[in-house]
DNA sequence: ATTATCTATAGATCTATAGATAATGC
DNA sequence: ATTATCTATAGATCTATAGATAATGC
């Protein structure tokens, strides 16, 4: 005990990591400081010198795991029908620890505090301009009104999906609103 | 102390109602039962004598709030432009309290129990059968799919624009697609 | 006699802080 | 000397239960 600065660094992202992750799975609610402290390998008493309050942690957590989200694709172009695939796919409703932040947390974020819905908002406003760019160049008219329809079916699709005891309904969900977004924006018919 | 089974059933629905309310505006765990209790006019010790757990109350809440919002619509035939334009108002967004508990606990009840889902499941069929009714008769081809779609969107437009941060953007998200889905489900030049 | 509700509390949390310990870094 | 982390704990919750109290209803 006693560590270089470096070393800091690098627990304070530990500790970052293992929140981005829980708070997706179990909710920003759903897991103490003491435990996300002994997942990263600490305990609690170190906490304070890193965050000034939990709700700190939730902050730098939530804009972490909306980060994550966006670095991979948001540099090329997206294809929109994968996109919506994988969005939509059993893979990605059965594993939230690992999985958007935005479906995941947004009925938590609607009750937490102003700084929060700060990051959360500027995720969500990139998530918007990915979608909005993985639009066929061929859809001209309100291409961001487009895609923030495409990505709030996305959103409430994803969620009720793993709020459903029915595993029928669930897939149901997930492949429905799928295919009627890719026909609707993301085929060579796309009509809208 | 000590008073009839009729007054015992009265308490009972009361205690319901205040959760029901409380949950949605707080989420699932957002509450006490201690505090249900006393705004219900309670304290804390009776609480048992009527729910078996908390998590017993959570059920029977989630159902009650859901029942209110089939009650007065599901009789008659929706206008479903109408129907879009109230889930997706300004109103709605600002008072959970009252509204939609399918949209407001969705991300609650992904992290709840069995029951919690399967009492959750019973309300959403139910609100998928709506919107499957409110749809033009001239919308003949896949109605339950379309329905599903468009309360997704419905569900994921007014969950994001409680949980962002920026009032104009929150107001976008609400009027775009309300717009998008009244001019693609329910207008008479309906495309699909 | 039964029971609907109350007061009081046990036992398990959870956030945040105080003070000790053992390295870092001037 | 400073500081990153640890152990320990105060104080505030929260669920659930025990036992008392005062009505109901046979």
């Amino acid at each position: 005990m006693g560590h270089s600065q470096a070393e800091k660094l690098a627990t304070h992202q530990r500790i970052v990591d293992v929140a981005a992750k829980r708070f997706r799975e179990l909710g920003l609610e759903g897991i103490s400081v003491a435990d996300v402290m002994a997942e990263a390998g600490l305990t609690v008493g170190g906490f304070y010198k890193h965050f000034e309050s939990r709700d700190h942690l939730v902050v730098e957590a939530l804009a972490a795991a909306l980060s994550d989200a966006h670095a991979p694709e948001a540099t090329a172009r997206p294809n929109l029908k994968k996109w919506i695939r994988a969005y939509l796919s059993v893979l990605h409703r059965d594993t939230p620890t690992d999985g958007c932040a935005l479906s995941s947390l947004v009925n938590d974020v609607s009750r937490s505090s102003e700084d929060v819905k700060e990051a959360y908002s500027v995720g969500l406003a990139k998530q918007f301009e990915i979608v909005e760019k993985a639009l066929p160049p061929h859809v001209t008219d309100e291409r961001r009104k487009k895609a923030i329809l495409i990505f709030s079916a996305c959103v409430g699709a994803l969620s009720l999906s793993r709020a459903v005891a029915d595993k029928k309904l669930s897939d149901r969900i997930l492949d429905g609103v799928a295919e009627q977004l890719v026909d609707l924006f993301a085929s060579p018919k796309a009509i809208v």
